[in-house]
DNA sequence: GAATATATGGAGTCGCCACTCCGTTTACAA
DNA sequence: TTGTAAACGGAGTGGCGACTCCATATATTC
């Protein structure tokens, strides 16, 4: 198929961001919203984005590739140890103000089209190397597996976001969490 | 106001454990649902709880009462450290198979009428009391504060009903919290 | 076993929201 | 320019779901 028009381009992505923005504030925002937040028609919304459901995807996809892509930079970093909880870190901040992200992370793995599905899977598996490199460093348990720690990531990210947490709370649950997750001194 | 009528009174029960079916399976069904489970017309639903929100509510203080119920019970147990880990555990296991109770547990701090709120809060002050036993009898970090031992509850909760965990893996996510949780030998 | 206050069922009403139709506008190519 | 395929806007349309109305039925009281 022949490329974009140039205003159509442009359309897309407003429309992009400003579904980011209004689903991020209430998951089950109407579609109308969207398209006032980006100043186009509805009619415009669904030509581009033919069902609603395929706008939440492409939104969460574009999360989840922002998440991998942050976990490939932190896998460059010295300090394996601190890789791993900074990005644990910042998973669990960006979902307390956004509460779509917790769900984008819930849904990525089963419930979603192909795009997310793909999108989860590689930021999973960039995660997994962090935690990986973690363990061969000697700062995470080598016993923890992946499963359950992507779990606590998620759990963490969910419960942070259901709670509306001080940040001191959450910086506390933290400390609690990684105190598990951290190989004994 | 007078005693109900016994019919009354029967169908109001009945329209409760079909609500709390209904929804459990999915927080979003129609009234309508409950309803037809109860085998009761619509209206009668409504004049018993006269908007779905009222509904939901009724749902959510029976839950949480019953967790209330459950944590007064095992804090009359000997080993207040089994005890404490053992309602945990109740908690997350009946989260990840009731989807609702995981948001009952997030809701009934914040927005919630009168009812789920003291519900709520009844059910912390019973957890609370569990983790206060744990402590002073020297099985779980006498510095880890309520309110971040109440958010990993949250969020423990959440995580496995949202990811769908498999049993063992949910089991060893949680012995990675515990981890963090119990004193150091 | 009336009389009557209470309850009931289900056919409506109403508003919201995903999605479509089509007459108008706009980017691009020649 | 001008022709035209590509895009656009926004007024529909249809369906669903919360909530109401009221003619009927049934518990209770005497």
């Amino acid at each position: 198929m022949r490329p974009l028009r140039a205003d159509a381009r442009d359309n897309r992505a407003r429309i992009l961001t400003a579904a980011e923005e209004v689903f991020g504030q209430s998951p089950n925002a109407s579609t109308d919203e969207v398209a006032k937040l980006a100043d186009v028609g509805i009619a415009t919304v669904f030509r581009h984005f033919p069902t609603k459901a395929e706008l939440l995807e492409a939104v969460l996809t574009v999360r989840l590739e922002r998440l991998r892509d942050r976990a490939i930079e932190l896998a460059g970093h010295d300090d394996p140890g601190a890789a791993f909880f900074a990005f644990f870190d910042q998973v669990v901040a960006e979902a307390a103000s956004k509460l779509a992200i917790a769900d984008a992370l819930g849904a990525a793995g089963s419930s979603a089209g192909a795009d997310a599905r793909e999108a989860g899977a590689g930021m999973r598996e960039a995660f997994g190397n962090l935690l990986a490199r973690a363990q061969r460093g000697g700062q995470v348990r080598a016993d923890a597996a992946f499963p359950e720690v992507y779990a606590l990531l998620i759990g963490a990210s969910r419960g942070a976001t259901a709670a509306r947490l001080e940040p001191e709370v959450r910086d506390r649950m933290l400390a609690l969490l990684y105190g598990g997750l951290r190989t004994r001194a």
